[in-house]
RNA sequence: GCCAGGAUGGCGGAAUUGGUAGACGCAAGGGACUUAAAAUCCCUUGGGCUUUAUGCCCGUGCGGGUUCGACCCCCGCUCCUGGUACCA
């Protein structure tokens, strides 16, 4: 493999950078995990670029540092392999041009990196410093990265962890300039990277770090040697792809014109449909066809982009054109933007959590700048709301087509049906954690089928004997309580395993109801309804069968959902759990209002209970309404 | 390394966000029905102890703490998963 350096095209995502940033905070419909992920990948940080005259010389060595309260305790400079200055001394130095070389083959993937011993070499050069004018060296090291700031840093291995392992394998000078907050450290050891008071420093001894950082950038600045600095970590986006089959990047390069956009009277540019990919370069370079046209400025002949477009570059927007896809006149159309966007709630992997929410963040306040939609009504962000499922694992390994592990539902639909196949699917694990497939749950949510299809039979049994009233009204009371926990679970977090789970408690209710009576089939049939319809998003199939069979509903999917009768919860009495000192030691059965008072007589009326307060002292009660009752007692 | 999340029975997982830990299901064991099997139904199932009781002790990764009360909050660890940047 070689690194080639190609001309391509980038999109200037750095320039929203701290809006991107600062957005985050206003997402409170997504995760936090994923918004820390986003914030890091950003990246902000705020520090000092300095200039260090170089010795002998009219020009500096431009360096950046989050830590200019360090700037006292600088040793040597480094500089990336690929920073100029090296380059430049590289072609004197045979020695050092191979040590280039070296750098520029190695990887640049991070797990490498932190395995790889530091490295480096003398430049040559010297620095002055811009305090002090004492003169430093010039490294090149070869953790420095020439993509991040200026591709050069002071390096303080006092307070520097990689500035440490580096100088002490130099044999380079350590000054400390910070006295650490911990008094056991031991900087033969190690640097010391965190706050303290600054020694060593002239004029700015005894500041603390903080404020040090921003009195010396203060200085550097009055002298013209430096500034304060923000600097992301974010880099802009490239978006040339090699490929055919993705979109046209609509640029058109003339002799005599330079580098053209494609008129919008002409968008889209199609891609041709039959290209027989050669490989090497970009496949549509060598379509004739398609890359010879004429400059929309000049007229005279030119030729087209032969790069498409990353195709996150689609995913960043077409869920807008979802709301207007017909229409033709633009891009977008801003009313149907004010009526559907943004997006309430977005599911998706968490592998999209940086790059793809990312740029459709991006996007999205491109369009919005680009004046798309209005502003006002839709708002800043694309998504309001983010769910990220967990990956289905097989082995500890993530399912995937490449890895040849995945487990097709198809197996389990032949055998026991898309609704046995989604019912148990759902009740495996709540939705956002990663799940080790495992099919042995599955006869667990057939049966359960099963026995709501024969629970639907009892529907029509024919009525015998007289219900206890006290047993119907236990039934409803069971049957609402069903119907707020599974609407809760709805309704935080997706929880649709315990929203089965209660579900199936219902149905184990119901199956043990014994409906004898007119009134006792009333509530059979009412909890059943119940039942059909909180199952119907799950089971559509079997629970409009179900339906149909017990004369319930014709259509049961457009049934409304089914509203807590609060009446029903109500109860003449409640268990109120009794604790000594916090641990359950029975309980009683009590009015749900009962008070603290009625409630200790009545545990003191308790055998069970009363026998651990015979040799005690009641310091005090305390009484958790329709929970419990917590006696606190010490020994006599 | 750093950041985030997590650790609950044999297993997947619950616990109304500080109030009865283990819902619901799987697996396992026992029983009923059956000539038999399947299906179905019922019972048991965190560990231990005993006097078998509305019994006691222990128990939510480990060690402390706060609280009448902690899976939940605080401090200090261990391990696992994900993310990542030697970012100066």
């Amino acid at each position: 493999m070689v690194r080639k350096n190609l001309a391509q095209w980038f999109i200037r995502i750095t320039d929203y950078a701290e809006e991107l940033l600062t957005d985050l905070d206003q997402l409170d419909g997504w995760p936090e995990r994923v918004r820390d992920m986003q914030r890091n990948w950003i990246g902000r940080s705020t520090g000092a670029q300095v200039r260090f005259p170089l010795v002998g010389r009219d020009d500096a060595l431009e360096i950046y540092t989050t830590r200019p309260d360090t700037l006292m305790g600088v040793t040597y400079m480094a500089v990336a392999a690929g920073h100029p200055l090296a380059r430049e001394q590289a072609q004197y130095k045979p020695e050092l041009a191979a040590f280039l070389e070296e750098c520029a083959s190695i990887s640049t993937k991070e797990a490498d990196m932190a395995q790889m011993e530091k490295k480096g070499m003398p430049l040559g050069l010297e620095v002055i410093h811009p305090i002090t004018g004492q003169h430093i060296p010039v490294w090149v090291a070869n953790f420095v990265l020439m993509g991040y700031g200026t591709g050069a840093v002071m390096s303080v291995p006092a307070h520097d962890e990689r500035d440490y392992d580096f100088a002490r394998s130099y044999g380079l000078p350590i000054r400390q300039v910070i006295q650490p907050l911990d008094a056991n450290h031991d900087l033969a050891q190690a640097a010391w990277t965190g706050d303290g008071v600054l020694i060593n420093s002239g004029e700015f001894d005894g500041l603390d770090a903080q404020t040090a950082k921003k009195r010396i950038t203060a200085w550097l600045q009055q002298h013209g040697a430096g500034e304060e600095k923000v600097n992301y970590r974010l880099r802009d986006w490239l978006v040339s792809r090699q490929r055919y089959w993705g979109t046209p990047i609509p640029v058109i390069h003339c002799q005599a014109c330079g580098v053209v956009p494609v008129a919008e009277e002409d968008l889209p540019v199609v891609l041709p449909e039959s290209l027989q990919p050669t490989g090497g370069a970009s496949p549509l370079a060598c379509c004739e066809a398609f890359i010879n046209t004429t400059c929309p400025q000049c007229g005279q002949p030119a030729k087209r982009e032969a790069d498409t477009f990353d195709t996150f570059m689609e995913s960043s927007w077409y869920m807008n054109r979802y709301t207007c896809n017909h229409y033709d006149a633009a891009m977008l159309d801003a009313e149907a933007m004010q009526r559907w966007a943004p997006v309430d709630q977005y599911i998706g992997g968490v592998e999209h959590a940086v790059l793809h929410l990312l740029y459709a963040r991006f996007y999205h306040k491109l369009m919005r700048d680009a004046g798309l939609f209005d502003a006002k009504s839709v708002g800043d962000e694309p998504f309001v709301r983010l769910m990220t499922q967990g990956m289905v694992l097989k082995n500890g390994a993530k399912m995937s087509k490449s890895k040849g592990n995945t487990v097709d539902p198809r197996q389990i639909i032949d055998r026991y049906g898309a609704d046995t196949a989604r019912l148990f699917t759902l009740f495996a694990a709540p939705p956002e954690k990663d799940l080790e497939w495992n099919d042995e749950g599955v006869e667990g949510a057939w049966r359960f089928a099963g026995r709501v299809w024969r629970l639907t039979a009892r529907a029509d049994e024919a009525v015998h004997g007289e219900n206890n009233d006290e047993d119907c009204r236990r039934m409803r009371r069971l049957i609402h309580q069903a119907i707020g926990r599974v609407t809760h679970a709805f309704e935080h977090g997706f929880a649709f395993n315990v929203a089965i789970a209660a579900l199936m408690e219902l149905s184990n209710h119901l199956q043990g109801f014994a409906a004898e009576g007119e009134q006792g089939h009333a509530v059979l049939r009412e909890g059943l309804d119940v039942l059909l319809r909180m199952l119907a998003p799950f089971v559509p199939h079997l629970a409009c069968e179900c339906a149909e069979r017990a004369g319930l509903h014709d259509m049961i999917i457009l049934a409304p959902w089914p509203e807590v009768d609060e009446q029903a919860l109500e109860s003449d009495t409640i268990e109120l759990v009794v604790q000594i000192n916090g641990k359950k030691r029975g309980s009683i059965s009590v009015a749900p209002d009962v008070t603290r008072d009625q409630a200790m007589a009545r545990a003191q009326a308790t055998p069970a209970i009363a026998r651990w307060l015979e040799k005690a002292i009641i310091v005090k009660t305390i009484l958790v309404p329709g929970r419990l009752l917590n006696i606190v007692v010490k020994p006599q």
